[in-house]
DNA sequence: CTCAACCGGTGCAAATTTTGCACCGCTTTT
DNA sequence: AAAAGCGGTGCAAAATTTGCACCGGTTGAG
């Protein structure tokens, strides 16, 4: 569209840092580019850009304009997806930013659910921090977030908040294996691996650890991978901890998953949400309702 | 802004119904404007108008269209002010619906104090009926709406509510005029005026009438103005009914206000709201805690 | 039934805007 | 001291937008 023209240019010279490589990149001359950019400045009555003597940069003036951009971009996506739906060709894109748990199992099995009815619409899924994810909504880079206990701040607008226990994972000649719960204690005392301190499970684990007094988490791995955990504990005869939704529904061949009891370890919370008071595309806010309902039957 | 421009020649085929007719509002020639919307419309992937044979009008696709054009100067309007802002500037506009009562002492007062910290900031002010509000509201026309006993709907997000029960307004040589507290029964004994059905005031004594089962309300007078109600105790002895944040807070010669008791009539609320969802430019957002501030401490 | 009045749309040339090129002055780097 | 990069500018070419004249179609009054 032609009224966002201006904006793709701004947001280029953003991300090279400099007008005439952003004007490499954009296919034009330096000289067109800046002086579309100077024009912008003129007619928007603030600069935008801080010259220095390598190049350009944004001033606050320019991180506000930046923000309302992807804002304007996002609200425009919306708009064409409203038109596009009353006349019934139902197309989007839905962009998720979620936890490593919701990769495997969970959200394929929701998103092919969603494409039977609507073949048009496409995803884009990212696992993330619990820290990295209001940063991903807030930049509109993703629609929707669903995430196990994310740092909770103002712009995240929850939807939905369910929660789960975090289950030991272990071979089936593991000592506790024929358990129905596991106590922390009794975890404690084997070999086990955990996940690193941007997860919820360790958050959950630090957290019961030092509220029991017992001593510090001392674990034989720790990876950014429950897939990798998962089969480590095939080799080593350990404990490895995970949220149950990132399991395969069916059970793995060898394996025992247990829920650690909740006088232990706090359920996780794994909260579905978006920018606060954003209103999202349709087919994001249809995939949104979908995962709350598939979320509260638990159908996974 | 260049990017708007498009957007203020669709605002104005909308308006005359016909391109030739907005082409000379907006002096330009109508072969032009013809263009720039069959641009538009390609450019967008979808046509905004329906051909008609006395000229044009907005289909489904261009009513999206048109709020998203509203939404977009308001944020628009709401970066600049943010700008200006950070740049000590301190710039806007401040639009607001109310209800007639606040016209005449509480806005006046109100607006003249923001202005004496903010020179910068205008305002606009326009008495709206109980229904219009939400309509001026999401169509931006209006920041804040400030409104007794308004229809309450989904968008309308309240910030504030106070109550404030009806007063009973006559002569100093009213029969009724020396009690401290006014019975409903004992006003409909003698002749009374009253606002029309629009005005919460009678909203809220018709719905006290039918809860009493008296008989129906039978106003000598009936008018859309508080004023001219006021003025015309004067003359017949008559009494009329007004919120008191509506009367001059030093009394009037010759006038007497009393409140109704509670018992018989159901104060009224009188809510500050804004669009749910919407984040208010700068100037708006201040102004509108500076009112919340003045209601919770009655200050008029 | 006819015809004037409007309507949206289009071909073409004029007017306006945008672009590319060459070049300036400046700062940093080598 | 020279080279490399940067933003900015004058000027002519290129591209876009506009105005004018006109077309075909519909409506409504005489």
């Amino acid at each position: 569209m032609r009224h966002l023209q201006d904006f793709a240019f701004i947001e280029a010279v953003m991300r090279a840092g400099s007008i005439r490589k952003a004007a490499e990149d954009m296919n034009i001359t330096a000289s067109a580019l800046n002086r579309r950019i100077n024009r912008f400045e003129e007619e928007f009555g603030y600069e935008i850009f801080e010259r220095l003597p390598r190049g350009v940069r944004l001033n606050p003036a320019g991180e506000l304009m930046l923000h309302h951009i992807r804002s304007q971009r996002s609200d425009f996506a919306r708009l064409q997806s409203q038109v596009a739906d009353l006349s019934g060709v139902r197309r989007g894109h839905v962009s998720i930013a979620c936890s490593q748990a919701l990769l495997p199992y969970f959200l394929p099995d929701q998103i092919a659910r969603y494409r039977d009815d609507h073949r048009g619409v496409t995803f884009s899924v990212n696992a993330r921090d619990r820290l990295e994810v209001e940063r991903e909504l807030s930049t509109f880079s993703s629609d929707i977030a669903l995430v196990f206990e994310p740092r909770h701040v103002v712009d995240f607008e929850v939807v939905l908040s369910v929660t789960q226990p975090v289950f030991g994972i272990m071979r089936e000649d593991h000592p506790l294996a024929s358990e129905s719960e596991l106590r922390l204690r009794d975890c404690l005392h084997h070999p086990y691996v955990l996940p690193g301190a941007a997860f919820a499970v360790r958050v959950l684990l630090e957290t019961a650890v030092k509220r029991t007094n017992f001593e510090r988490l001392t674990p034989i791995a720790e990876s950014e991978s429950f897939d990798f955990m998962r089969h480590y504990v095939l080799q080593e005869n350990a404990i490895s901890f995970q949220f149950p939704i990132g399991l395969n529904p069916k059970g793995t061949p060898g394996l025992v998953a247990l829920p650690l009891s909740p006088r232990d370890v706090e359920p996780g919370n794994l909260l579905l949400g978006q920018l606060r008071g954003r209103t999202l595309p349709v087919a994001s806010a249809r995939f949104v309702q979908q995962l709350a309902q598939a979320l509260v039957a638990q159908n996974f």
